[in-house]
DNA sequence: CCAAAAGTGTTTTTCATACACCCATGT
DNA sequence: ACATGGGTGTATGAAAAACACTTTTGG
Protein backbone atom coordinates (compact mmCIF):
# COMPACT_ATOMS: atom_id res chain seq x y z
CA UNK A 1 0.00 0.00 0.00
CA UNK A 2 2.48 2.51 1.52
CA UNK A 3 4.18 4.21 -2.07
CA UNK A 4 7.75 4.99 -1.16
CA UNK A 5 8.50 6.55 -4.74
CA UNK A 6 8.84 10.11 -5.12
CA UNK A 7 8.01 11.69 -7.18
CA UNK A 8 9.64 15.02 -9.20
CA UNK A 9 8.15 17.43 -11.27
CA UNK A 10 8.78 21.16 -12.50
CA UNK A 11 7.95 23.85 -10.53
CA UNK A 12 7.76 27.45 -12.26
CA UNK A 13 6.50 30.86 -11.40
CA UNK A 14 4.44 32.78 -13.53
CA UNK A 15 3.93 36.63 -12.44
CA UNK A 16 0.84 38.92 -13.21
CA UNK A 17 2.39 42.03 -13.72
CA UNK A 18 0.32 45.04 -13.04
CA UNK A 19 0.96 48.84 -14.65
CA UNK A 20 -1.16 51.86 -14.81
CA UNK A 21 -1.37 54.80 -17.06
CA UNK A 22 -3.90 56.68 -18.63
CA UNK A 23 -6.37 54.96 -15.63
CA UNK A 24 -6.37 52.15 -17.45
CA UNK A 25 -4.69 48.92 -15.59
CA UNK A 26 -2.26 47.53 -18.08
CA UNK A 27 -0.70 44.11 -17.98
CA UNK A 28 2.18 42.41 -20.34
CA UNK A 29 1.70 39.37 -21.95
CA UNK A 30 3.85 37.59 -24.23
CA UNK A 31 2.78 35.16 -27.97
CA UNK A 32 4.68 32.11 -27.22
CA UNK A 33 4.37 28.91 -28.98
CA UNK A 34 4.19 26.17 -26.34
CA UNK A 35 1.02 24.60 -26.15
CA UNK A 36 0.55 21.15 -25.55
CA UNK A 37 1.44 18.40 -28.47
CA UNK A 38 -1.95 16.89 -30.28
CA UNK A 39 -3.49 19.97 -29.98
CA UNK A 40 -4.06 22.70 -32.86
CA UNK A 41 -0.99 24.61 -32.44
CA UNK A 42 -2.20 27.95 -32.70
CA UNK A 43 0.24 30.72 -30.56
CA UNK A 44 -1.23 31.38 -27.30
CA UNK A 45 -0.79 34.35 -24.71
CA UNK A 46 1.22 33.90 -21.61
CA UNK A 47 1.88 35.43 -18.50
CA UNK A 48 6.11 36.11 -17.62
CA UNK A 49 7.11 33.13 -16.08
CA UNK A 50 9.95 30.13 -15.74
CA UNK A 51 10.93 27.39 -14.02
CA UNK A 52 12.53 27.74 -10.75
CA UNK A 53 16.19 27.17 -10.97
CA UNK A 54 17.85 24.65 -7.82
CA UNK A 55 19.11 27.19 -5.90
CA UNK A 56 16.93 30.18 -6.37
CA UNK A 57 13.56 31.26 -4.47
CA UNK A 58 10.73 31.98 -6.23
CA UNK A 59 10.34 35.29 -5.56
CA UNK A 60 14.31 35.17 -7.11
CA UNK A 61 13.11 33.70 -9.96
CA UNK A 62 10.39 36.03 -9.91
CA UNK A 63 12.85 39.06 -10.18
CA UNK A 64 15.27 37.18 -12.39
CA UNK A 65 12.42 36.96 -14.86
CA UNK A 66 11.03 40.16 -14.51
CA UNK A 67 14.45 41.80 -15.37
CA UNK A 68 14.95 39.61 -18.53
CA UNK A 69 11.35 40.41 -19.98
CA UNK A 70 10.10 43.71 -18.64
CA UNK A 71 13.65 45.41 -17.12
CA UNK A 72 12.61 45.08 -13.76
CA UNK A 73 11.56 48.31 -11.17
CA UNK A 74 8.93 45.87 -9.99
CA UNK A 75 7.86 48.13 -6.55
CA UNK A 76 5.47 44.94 -4.66
CA UNK A 77 5.76 41.28 -5.35
CA UNK A 78 3.18 39.10 -3.97
CA UNK A 79 2.50 35.49 -4.19
CA UNK A 80 -0.94 34.85 -5.09
CA UNK A 81 -1.66 31.32 -5.32
CA UNK A 82 0.06 27.79 -6.67
CA UNK A 83 -1.82 26.12 -9.32
CA UNK A 84 -1.26 22.71 -9.46
CA UNK A 85 -4.26 21.03 -11.61
CA UNK A 86 -2.67 17.80 -12.74
CA UNK A 87 -3.50 18.49 -16.22
CA UNK A 88 -2.88 21.76 -16.45
CA UNK A 89 0.27 20.83 -18.93
CA UNK A 90 -0.36 18.28 -20.58
CA UNK A 91 3.20 17.76 -21.75
CA UNK A 92 4.51 16.90 -18.07
CA UNK A 93 3.14 17.77 -15.09
CA UNK A 94 3.93 21.53 -13.88
CA UNK A 95 2.93 23.47 -10.60
CA UNK A 96 2.67 27.35 -11.03
CA UNK A 97 3.49 29.17 -8.05
CA UNK A 98 1.85 32.57 -9.14
CA UNK A 99 2.45 35.58 -7.92
CA UNK A 100 1.38 39.61 -8.68
CA UNK A 101 3.42 42.38 -9.19
CA UNK A 102 2.77 46.58 -9.03
CA UNK A 103 5.38 48.41 -10.98
CA UNK A 104 5.49 52.35 -12.35
CA UNK A 105 4.12 51.86 -16.16
CA UNK A 106 7.30 52.67 -18.83
CA UNK A 107 6.14 51.53 -22.08
CA UNK A 108 9.79 51.49 -22.80
CA UNK A 109 10.43 48.66 -20.22
CA UNK A 110 8.84 45.41 -22.22
CA UNK A 111 11.75 43.65 -23.22
CA UNK A 112 10.20 39.88 -24.69
CA UNK A 113 11.47 37.25 -24.32
CA UNK A 114 13.60 35.04 -26.51
CA UNK A 115 11.07 32.93 -27.76
CA UNK A 116 8.29 35.23 -27.61
CA UNK A 117 7.44 36.26 -30.83
CA UNK A 118 5.72 39.24 -29.21
CA UNK A 119 5.83 40.99 -26.40
CA UNK A 120 2.79 43.94 -25.58
CA UNK A 121 1.14 45.86 -22.49
CA UNK A 122 -2.54 45.21 -22.82
CA UNK A 123 -5.16 47.15 -21.21
CA UNK A 124 -7.27 44.71 -18.59
CA UNK A 125 -10.36 45.70 -20.64
CA UNK A 126 -9.02 45.30 -24.01
CA UNK A 127 -7.30 41.45 -23.91
CA UNK A 128 -6.24 39.83 -26.78
CA UNK A 129 -8.86 37.47 -28.12
CA UNK A 130 -6.44 34.72 -28.89
CA UNK A 131 -5.99 31.48 -26.68
CA UNK A 132 -4.17 31.29 -23.46
CA UNK A 133 -1.24 29.54 -22.53
CA UNK A 134 -2.42 26.54 -19.60
CA UNK A 135 -4.28 28.12 -17.36
CA UNK A 136 -2.76 31.77 -17.50
CA UNK A 137 -6.27 33.44 -17.97
CA UNK A 138 -7.69 32.29 -14.43
CA UNK A 139 -4.29 33.11 -12.78
CA UNK A 140 -4.67 36.77 -14.14
CA UNK A 141 -8.58 36.63 -12.92
CA UNK A 142 -7.31 35.76 -9.45
CA UNK A 143 -4.60 38.46 -9.44
CA UNK A 144 -7.28 40.66 -10.56
CA UNK A 145 -9.78 39.55 -7.76
CA UNK A 146 -6.61 40.01 -5.48
CA UNK A 147 -5.60 43.12 -6.15
CA UNK A 148 -8.68 44.15 -5.89
CA UNK A 149 -9.64 43.40 -2.46
CA UNK A 150 -5.85 43.93 -1.31
CA UNK A 151 -6.51 47.97 -2.08
CA UNK A 152 -9.32 48.36 -0.42
CA UNK A 153 -7.66 47.58 3.04
CA UNK A 154 -4.02 47.74 2.29
CA UNK A 155 -2.28 50.79 0.73
CA UNK A 156 -0.73 48.93 -2.35
CA UNK A 157 -1.99 51.54 -4.97
CA UNK A 158 1.36 54.28 -4.37
CA UNK A 159 3.56 51.30 -5.94
CA UNK A 160 1.24 51.35 -9.25
CA UNK A 161 2.08 55.15 -9.62
CA UNK A 162 5.71 57.54 -9.82
CA UNK A 163 6.94 58.13 -6.88
CA UNK A 164 5.55 61.29 -6.44
CA UNK A 165 2.01 61.69 -7.07
CA UNK A 166 -1.11 64.09 -6.35
CA UNK A 167 -4.11 63.01 -4.65
CA UNK A 168 -5.86 63.06 -7.65
CA UNK A 169 -3.41 60.51 -9.12
CA UNK A 170 -4.38 58.24 -6.67
CA UNK A 171 -7.94 58.85 -6.31
CA UNK A 172 -7.94 57.98 -10.45
CA UNK A 173 -6.29 54.76 -10.00
CA UNK A 174 -8.43 53.47 -7.09
CA UNK A 175 -11.53 54.83 -9.32
CA UNK A 176 -10.00 52.61 -12.66
CA UNK A 177 -9.22 49.46 -10.38
CA UNK A 178 -11.97 49.26 -8.48
CA UNK A 179 -14.55 50.23 -11.17
CA UNK A 180 -16.30 53.15 -9.09
CA UNK A 181 -16.29 56.36 -8.09
CA UNK A 182 -15.25 57.86 -4.80
CA UNK A 183 -15.90 60.97 -3.16
CA UNK A 184 -13.00 62.99 -3.86
CA UNK A 185 -13.48 65.30 -0.37
CA UNK A 186 -14.10 61.51 1.72
CA UNK A 187 -10.63 60.12 0.15
CA UNK A 188 -8.82 63.22 0.24
CA UNK A 189 -9.52 63.37 3.97
CA UNK A 190 -8.97 59.41 4.49
CA UNK A 191 -5.28 59.33 2.73
CA UNK A 192 -4.11 62.08 5.00
CA UNK A 193 -5.28 60.83 7.86
CA UNK A 194 -3.56 57.31 6.97
CA UNK A 195 -0.03 59.20 7.71
CA UNK A 196 0.90 57.15 5.08
CA UNK A 197 1.99 59.84 2.58
CA UNK A 198 4.12 63.05 3.24
CA UNK A 199 3.80 66.40 1.43
CA UNK A 200 6.41 67.42 -0.74
CA UNK A 201 5.57 70.27 -2.44
CA UNK A 202 3.50 72.46 -4.71
CA UNK A 203 3.68 72.80 -8.31
CA UNK A 204 1.09 74.85 -10.30
CA UNK A 205 -1.41 73.47 -11.97
CA UNK A 206 -3.13 74.03 -15.24
CA UNK A 207 -5.95 75.70 -13.52
CA UNK A 208 -7.06 77.29 -10.17
CA UNK A 209 -4.75 75.96 -7.46
CA UNK A 210 -1.78 74.29 -7.50
CA UNK A 211 -1.34 70.78 -7.35
CA UNK A 212 -0.40 69.40 -3.71
CA UNK A 213 2.79 66.67 -4.32
CA UNK A 214 3.44 63.81 -2.28
CA UNK A 215 5.03 60.91 -2.03
CA UNK A 216 4.67 57.78 -0.23
CA UNK A 217 6.32 57.41 3.18
CA UNK B 1 23.42 32.12 -20.98
CA UNK B 2 20.11 30.57 -21.79
CA UNK B 3 19.58 27.11 -19.58
CA UNK B 4 17.59 24.64 -21.04
CA UNK B 5 17.76 22.60 -18.75
CA UNK B 6 14.25 21.84 -16.39
CA UNK B 7 14.85 20.80 -13.54
CA UNK B 8 12.28 18.61 -11.17
CA UNK B 9 11.93 19.15 -7.79
CA UNK B 10 9.69 17.02 -4.73
CA UNK B 11 6.54 18.82 -4.03
CA UNK B 12 4.47 18.23 -1.06
CA UNK B 13 1.30 19.01 0.74
CA UNK B 14 1.30 19.71 4.40
CA UNK B 15 -1.73 20.87 6.26
CA UNK B 16 -2.00 22.65 9.52
CA UNK B 17 -5.40 20.96 11.18
CA UNK B 18 -7.43 22.95 13.16
CA UNK B 19 -9.91 21.59 15.92
CA UNK B 20 -11.64 23.51 18.77
CA UNK B 21 -12.39 21.95 22.23
CA UNK B 22 -13.31 23.42 25.51
CA UNK B 23 -11.76 26.97 24.89
CA UNK B 24 -8.49 25.50 22.93
CA UNK B 25 -7.76 25.27 19.61
CA UNK B 26 -5.94 21.98 19.05
CA UNK B 27 -3.33 20.84 16.36
CA UNK B 28 -2.27 17.34 15.41
CA UNK B 29 1.62 17.25 15.25
CA UNK B 30 3.29 13.94 14.54
CA UNK B 31 7.04 12.88 16.46
CA UNK B 32 8.91 11.83 12.97
CA UNK B 33 12.54 11.21 12.77
CA UNK B 34 13.23 12.91 9.00
CA UNK B 35 16.02 15.88 9.69
CA UNK B 36 18.19 15.82 7.84
CA UNK B 37 21.56 14.53 7.06
CA UNK B 38 24.91 15.90 9.17
CA UNK B 39 22.41 17.70 11.79
CA UNK B 40 21.90 16.03 15.12
CA UNK B 41 18.78 13.63 14.34
CA UNK B 42 16.55 13.99 17.77
CA UNK B 43 13.11 13.72 16.36
CA UNK B 44 11.18 16.66 15.38
CA UNK B 45 7.74 17.83 15.04
CA UNK B 46 5.96 17.90 12.27
CA UNK B 47 2.13 18.48 10.60
CA UNK B 48 0.82 16.04 8.40
CA UNK B 49 2.27 16.11 4.83
CA UNK B 50 2.95 13.82 2.02
CA UNK B 51 4.29 14.48 -1.59
CA UNK B 52 1.87 15.01 -4.05
CA UNK B 53 0.62 11.57 -6.32
CA UNK B 54 1.38 12.25 -9.99
CA UNK B 55 -2.50 12.13 -11.20
CA UNK B 56 -3.71 14.33 -7.47
CA UNK B 57 -4.35 17.54 -7.23
CA UNK B 58 -3.05 18.86 -4.06
CA UNK B 59 -6.50 19.04 -2.66
CA UNK B 60 -6.76 15.75 -2.82
CA UNK B 61 -3.52 15.32 -1.61
CA UNK B 62 -4.48 16.60 1.20
CA UNK B 63 -7.43 14.82 1.51
CA UNK B 64 -5.96 11.48 1.17
CA UNK B 65 -2.99 12.21 4.04
CA UNK B 66 -5.95 13.40 6.41
CA UNK B 67 -7.87 10.26 6.16
CA UNK B 68 -4.87 8.11 6.77
CA UNK B 69 -3.55 10.13 9.52
CA UNK B 70 -6.64 11.56 11.38
CA UNK B 71 -9.30 9.88 10.01
CA UNK B 72 -10.96 12.46 7.84
CA UNK B 73 -14.17 14.21 8.74
CA UNK B 74 -12.26 17.43 7.78
CA UNK B 75 -14.85 20.75 7.25
CA UNK B 76 -13.13 23.50 5.35
CA UNK B 77 -9.76 23.33 3.80
CA UNK B 78 -7.80 26.50 1.85
CA UNK B 79 -4.76 27.10 0.24
CA UNK B 80 -2.52 28.87 2.35
CA UNK B 81 1.38 29.91 1.06
CA UNK B 82 3.54 27.80 -0.88
CA UNK B 83 6.68 27.08 0.76
CA UNK B 84 9.81 26.95 -1.15
CA UNK B 85 13.26 27.82 0.05
CA UNK B 86 15.93 26.35 -1.72
CA UNK B 87 17.18 24.84 1.67
CA UNK B 88 14.28 24.56 3.63
CA UNK B 89 14.85 20.82 3.43
CA UNK B 90 18.29 19.94 3.15
CA UNK B 91 18.21 16.54 1.45
CA UNK B 92 16.62 17.65 -1.64
CA UNK B 93 14.98 20.44 -2.88
CA UNK B 94 11.16 20.01 -1.83
CA UNK B 95 8.21 22.65 -2.45
CA UNK B 96 5.86 22.30 0.12
CA UNK B 97 2.02 23.83 -0.87
CA UNK B 98 0.83 24.35 2.59
CA UNK B 99 -3.07 24.02 3.51
CA UNK B 100 -4.96 24.63 6.34
CA UNK B 101 -8.53 23.03 7.35
CA UNK B 102 -10.87 23.12 10.24
CA UNK B 103 -12.43 19.93 11.18
CA UNK B 104 -14.85 19.34 14.51
CA UNK B 105 -12.41 18.12 17.01
CA UNK B 106 -12.74 14.47 17.94
CA UNK B 107 -10.17 12.59 20.61
CA UNK B 108 -10.48 9.51 18.75
CA UNK B 109 -9.71 10.60 15.47
CA UNK B 110 -5.98 10.99 15.58
CA UNK B 111 -4.41 7.72 14.36
CA UNK B 112 -1.17 8.65 13.46
CA UNK B 113 1.08 8.21 10.92
CA UNK B 114 3.05 4.63 9.55
CA UNK B 115 6.47 6.37 10.30
CA UNK B 116 5.45 8.87 12.88
CA UNK B 117 6.28 7.27 16.91
CA UNK B 118 3.89 9.37 18.40
CA UNK B 119 0.84 11.64 17.19
CA UNK B 120 -0.71 14.07 19.48
CA UNK B 121 -3.85 16.70 19.65
CA UNK B 122 -1.60 20.20 21.13
CA UNK B 123 -3.12 22.99 22.54
CA UNK B 124 -2.15 25.69 20.50
CA UNK B 125 -0.60 27.80 23.77
CA UNK B 126 0.86 24.53 24.88
CA UNK B 127 2.81 23.24 21.38
CA UNK B 128 5.46 20.91 22.46
CA UNK B 129 9.16 22.49 23.15
CA UNK B 130 11.02 19.76 20.71
CA UNK B 131 12.85 20.94 17.41
CA UNK B 132 10.49 21.39 14.45
CA UNK B 133 10.59 19.83 11.21
CA UNK B 134 11.37 22.04 8.50
CA UNK B 135 9.89 25.36 8.78
CA UNK B 136 6.73 23.76 10.05
CA UNK B 137 6.70 25.80 12.73
CA UNK B 138 6.73 28.93 10.83
CA UNK B 139 3.84 27.33 8.53
CA UNK B 140 2.04 26.96 11.82
CA UNK B 141 2.26 30.27 12.75
CA UNK B 142 1.18 31.95 9.09
CA UNK B 143 -1.70 29.05 9.50
CA UNK B 144 -3.13 30.92 12.36
CA UNK B 145 -2.66 34.37 11.54
CA UNK B 146 -4.22 33.70 8.54
CA UNK B 147 -7.00 32.03 10.39
CA UNK B 148 -7.21 34.71 12.73
CA UNK B 149 -7.92 37.32 9.96
CA UNK B 150 -10.41 35.03 7.82
CA UNK B 151 -12.64 34.69 11.12
CA UNK B 152 -13.50 38.50 10.95
CA UNK B 153 -14.67 38.93 7.85
CA UNK B 154 -15.87 35.37 6.54
CA UNK B 155 -17.92 32.79 8.76
CA UNK B 156 -15.83 29.72 8.89
CA UNK B 157 -15.78 29.57 12.56
CA UNK B 158 -18.91 27.00 12.18
CA UNK B 159 -16.72 24.24 10.73
CA UNK B 160 -14.73 24.15 14.12
CA UNK B 161 -18.26 23.58 15.94
CA UNK B 162 -20.42 20.53 15.91
CA UNK B 163 -23.18 20.55 13.46
CA UNK B 164 -25.77 22.07 16.09
CA UNK B 165 -24.22 24.56 18.95
CA UNK B 166 -25.34 27.07 20.66
CA UNK B 167 -24.45 30.67 20.58
CA UNK B 168 -22.62 30.65 23.48
CA UNK B 169 -20.12 28.02 22.06
CA UNK B 170 -20.08 30.09 18.65
CA UNK B 171 -19.09 33.28 20.85
CA UNK B 172 -16.58 31.15 23.08
CA UNK B 173 -14.63 29.92 20.28
CA UNK B 174 -14.08 33.46 18.61
CA UNK B 175 -13.06 34.80 21.73
CA UNK B 176 -10.74 31.79 22.20
CA UNK B 177 -9.05 32.25 18.59
CA UNK B 178 -9.30 35.82 18.95
CA UNK B 179 -7.78 36.34 22.11
CA UNK B 180 -10.28 38.81 22.82
CA UNK B 181 -14.11 39.10 24.47
CA UNK B 182 -16.94 40.30 22.82
CA UNK B 183 -20.18 41.50 23.91
CA UNK B 184 -22.55 38.98 23.73
CA UNK B 185 -25.77 40.84 22.79
CA UNK B 186 -23.96 42.31 19.88
CA UNK B 187 -22.58 39.16 18.90
CA UNK B 188 -25.71 37.48 18.77
CA UNK B 189 -27.46 40.52 17.14
CA UNK B 190 -24.94 39.81 14.18
CA UNK B 191 -24.87 36.32 13.83
CA UNK B 192 -28.56 36.28 13.96
CA UNK B 193 -28.88 39.18 11.40
CA UNK B 194 -25.97 37.15 9.16
CA UNK B 195 -28.42 34.60 7.98
CA UNK B 196 -26.19 31.98 8.46
CA UNK B 197 -27.46 30.49 11.28
CA UNK B 198 -30.84 28.17 11.33
CA UNK B 199 -32.78 27.84 14.95
CA UNK B 200 -33.46 24.35 15.29
CA UNK B 201 -34.80 23.55 18.78
CA UNK B 202 -34.44 24.30 22.55
CA UNK B 203 -32.90 22.39 24.78
CA UNK B 204 -32.88 22.47 28.61
CA UNK B 205 -29.93 24.43 30.18
CA UNK B 206 -28.65 23.46 33.51
CA UNK B 207 -29.88 27.04 34.67
CA UNK B 208 -31.93 29.89 33.44
CA UNK B 209 -33.60 29.57 30.11
CA UNK B 210 -33.34 26.93 28.05
CA UNK B 211 -30.65 27.03 25.24
CA UNK B 212 -31.05 27.55 21.84
CA UNK B 213 -29.63 25.63 19.84
CA UNK B 214 -28.76 26.52 16.27
CA UNK B 215 -26.88 24.63 12.81
CA UNK B 216 -24.93 26.23 9.83
CA UNK B 217 -27.26 27.08 7.10
C1' DC C 1 -30.59 32.39 48.68
C1' DC C 2 -27.13 33.13 45.66
C1' DA C 3 -24.05 32.00 41.95
C1' DA C 4 -24.18 30.61 37.34
C1' DA C 5 -26.08 30.01 32.68
C1' DA C 6 -28.96 31.86 29.55
C1' DG C 7 -32.03 35.22 27.41
C1' DT C 8 -33.23 40.09 25.71
C1' DG C 9 -33.14 46.35 23.88
C1' DT C 10 -31.57 50.87 23.98
C1' DT C 11 -28.20 54.50 23.82
C1' DT C 12 -23.93 56.37 22.30
C1' DT C 13 -20.16 56.78 19.52
C1' DT C 14 -17.73 56.18 15.55
C1' DC C 15 -17.12 55.84 10.85
C1' DA C 16 -18.64 56.19 6.15
C1' DT C 17 -21.33 58.70 3.11
C1' DA C 18 -23.39 62.59 0.95
C1' DC C 19 -23.13 67.01 -0.37
C1' DA C 20 -21.66 72.62 -2.40
C1' DC C 21 -18.77 76.24 -2.95
C1' DC C 22 -14.35 78.96 -3.91
C1' DC C 23 -10.08 79.84 -6.78
C1' DA C 24 -7.26 80.54 -10.82
C1' DT C 25 -6.28 80.18 -15.56
C1' DG C 26 -6.39 78.69 -20.58
C1' DT C 27 -9.48 79.09 -24.32
C1' DA D 1 -17.16 84.50 -19.36
C1' DC D 2 -16.98 79.87 -18.89
C1' DA D 3 -15.22 75.31 -18.60
C1' DT D 4 -11.75 72.93 -16.24
C1' DG D 5 -8.52 71.34 -12.69
C1' DG D 6 -7.78 71.93 -8.16
C1' DG D 7 -8.63 73.03 -3.38
C1' DT D 8 -11.58 72.82 1.15
C1' DG D 9 -15.69 71.43 5.76
C1' DT D 10 -20.09 69.99 7.56
C1' DA D 11 -24.24 67.30 8.26
C1' DT D 12 -26.45 62.93 8.12
C1' DG D 13 -27.09 58.00 8.53
C1' DA D 14 -25.64 53.36 9.44
C1' DA D 15 -23.07 50.26 11.94
C1' DA D 16 -20.41 49.10 15.93
C1' DA D 17 -19.74 49.51 20.68
C1' DA D 18 -21.21 50.20 25.28
C1' DC D 19 -24.16 49.07 28.62
C1' DA D 20 -28.09 46.31 32.78
C1' DC D 21 -31.55 43.64 33.95
C1' DT D 22 -34.60 39.31 34.05
C1' DT D 23 -35.25 34.16 34.33
C1' DT D 24 -34.26 29.72 36.21
C1' DT D 25 -32.21 26.14 38.93
C1' DG D 26 -28.37 23.42 41.24
C1' DG D 27 -25.84 23.65 45.26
Amino acid sequence: MKNTKINRYVVSVDVVVFGYRDRQLYIPLFLRNDRVPNEPSSECWSLTGAPIQPQESPEEACMRKLEEDIGLSIRYLEQLHTFADPNRDLRQRTFSIAYYALMEFKLKTLIGEENAKSAEWFPLNKLPKGPWAFDHRRILEMAVTRLKGKLLYEPVGFHLLPHEFSLADLLCLYETILGRNFDRRNFYKKVKASGLIQFIREVPSRRGYPTQIFKFD
